[in-house]
DNA sequence: TTGAAAGCGCTAACAT
DNA sequence: ATGTTAGCGCTTTCAA
């Protein structure tokens, strides 16, 4: 059998309770000699607490449910996710709860919910924008029950949410090539209803307006997100007779097209034209040149909403909705006239 | 207050233990009418069974706890990993368990599965091979508690594992090389404490003499695993006056570099050269030509692993050791003679 | 076919 | 400063 509180305290020669203390750190009213007893048994008898029965007692699992997509070919397709992922695992852990996963969509999340709700099984949820829908926000809002949701949701809601800032983003991007005296400045972008690239093209604009030298209109190609479609994007755009000096595309996908496209038609980067875009991900660094890109640290963004799912957690009143700003400019060869692509 | 077992009980005219009996499905001596005013209760109360009173009195959680690197930027560095996840979390999923995770590497290991196994917070683990030590090997042996390590441990020992098998693709690499009619096969692979590298090119070496073709010492080219080296170790290939008519590259990465370097040196693939890598990476089919590829159904490994793990935890006694063989050719442009690049 | 009763190991209210 | 005691809500053994 294992060892339970029982043998600890009759090892120092107290009660159970006094133990229960020790180990919870609850030592404002027990003398010290008791508590140095207290733990030489612990170690001696190499005693850890029974989960299980902490739970049950203390009718909390310190448990954290994480919902999202784990399909085959997610972690490929969407590392962001697994870093948020990761960035939420660090905190939590480092405040004592554990983190659960489990797979997700919009059809089958109310169930999930529902259960893990009822069954008193976590104290919290943090559940992927990917995997939200109307009737989870409204069981959500009705229960209070602790949550934070990874992303904005695509419709309004109570729901307390985090996310990263891609108008932001797209301000710094512009911005940047701003100050690297770049004055035609284009933006490749996917399809209307990206609301990512979207709010990346908002921020642009912003960006270029308040400079005083607003986008123009003929510079802003959308497509799918598809190096297929950002190739052929950019050779519309330097097709034209006034030629951009800059493009800023919304993506890696789009970047990795317009950057084939430029090469082809003989542009060099970033003498002739300067690339810039959005994520670090290891496409934009392997590439020739490697890609000025805004990176947005999903990670913080997992600690943030661990954090702020634990201040939940512990008083139920709070409700959340914001964004993040945490967009790093990351300057590489692309964007700056003084370097010359490898 | 939450519904409870006894309000089921009462609502149903019978015992906490009958309708215990029914939600466990251990009906085999109950009468088809108790077992329908139980099941009508339950619907009626929208009863779900508290989680943490369950695990305390049957003494399991029906958890699993994942172990494994969830630093910043493993997401991106190491999908595979997410993948395995993915894979292990529908599995233990679909057969009522729950899966956590934990960040962990060779040192931190040994204190979180000591934490893990006594606390009896979970009933099994699944280790990635980059978080296992030779003291955790050490303790799991010693106390038979059920464990799966993700990978092949680069030591000897009698942990259970279970990894993808490297050599087998490397075999159908050369295989399909050799069907599609080319001859002069060279292999660009990272250096030889790369493990994975070493045993793709295993591989070939073994179906290219099977195919009484050895491969020959000159067309071996090894270095780091980065697109630089993949450029730099092409063109030393190249440079040579007996050119191989075939790359494979050990690694996506290696394999980036080597287009690269061939594109420059004005070959075209697949009509000059074929070439082919491993793992099917957005990289592989973005590239131009879309590169052909030996997957390796990690998600695959992931879902035999819960799997495996699952058995290990009904009954204790089993120990595997072995490799999933679940490698699949997917053939694109870049070794298919009949297309043209795109 | 069903039910009573005894835990599971800890926490926390209350008493001293 | 410490101990007594009563749960937490379910499962399971044993008896009927």
């Amino acid at each position: 059998m294992a060892v339970t509180i029982r043998d600890v305290a009759q090892a120092a020669g107290t009660s159970p309770t006094t133990v229960s203390r020790v180990i919870n750190n609850q030592c404002y009213s027990i003398s010290q000699e008791t508590i140095d007893r207290v733990r030489r048994a612990v170690r001696e008898l190499n005693y850890h607490p029974n989960a299980r029965a902490r739970s049950f007692a203390r009718q909390s699992t310190r448990t954290v449910l994480w919902l999202g997509s784990f399909c085959q070919g997610a972690a490929f397709e969407n590392p962001h996710m697994f870093e948020i992922l990761s960035g939420a695992e660090s905190i939590l852990s480092r405040k004592g709860y554990r983190l659960m996963v489990q797979n997700a969509d919009t059809t089958s999340v109310n169930a999930m919910v529902e259960e893990a709700y009822a069954s008193q099984e976590v104290d919290g949820l943090l559940i992927h924008a990917s995997a939200v829908s109307r009737p989870l926000s409204a069981m959500l809002t009705r229960t209070h029950f602790p949550h934070v949701v990874l992303g904005k949701p695509d419709f309004e809601s109570q729901m307390c949410w985090i996310d990263v800032n891609n108008v932001l983003s797209g301000d710094i991007a512009a911005g940047h090539l701003l100050e690297e005296g770049y004055r035609r400045i284009a933006f490749i972008g996917g399809k209307e209803s990206d609301r990512i690239s979207s709010h990346r093209l908002d921020g642009v604009r912003q960006a270029l307006a308040a400079a005083s030298r607003p986008l123009e209109e003929q510079f802003i190609w959308l497509g799918e997100s598809t190096p297929q479609e950002g190739s052929r994007m950019a050779q519309g755009l330097f097709a034209m007779a006034d030629r951009p000096d800059a493009v800023i595309c919304a993506n890696n996908s789009l970047a990795l097209g317009c950057v084939e496209a430029l090469e082809k038609m003989g542009l060099r980067i970033p003498r002739d034209v300067a690339v810039m875009t959005f994520d670090n991900y290891p496409y934009a660094y392997m590439m020739t040149p490697p890609l000025t890109v805004v990176d947005i640290d999903v990670y913080d963004m997992g600690v943030q909403a661990g954090r702020t799912l634990l201040q939940m957690i512990g008083k139920k009143n709070q409700q959340v909705q914001t964004y993040t700003t945490t967009s790093n400019l990351i300057v590489r060869a692309s964007t700056h006239r003084e370097r010359r692509s490898t």
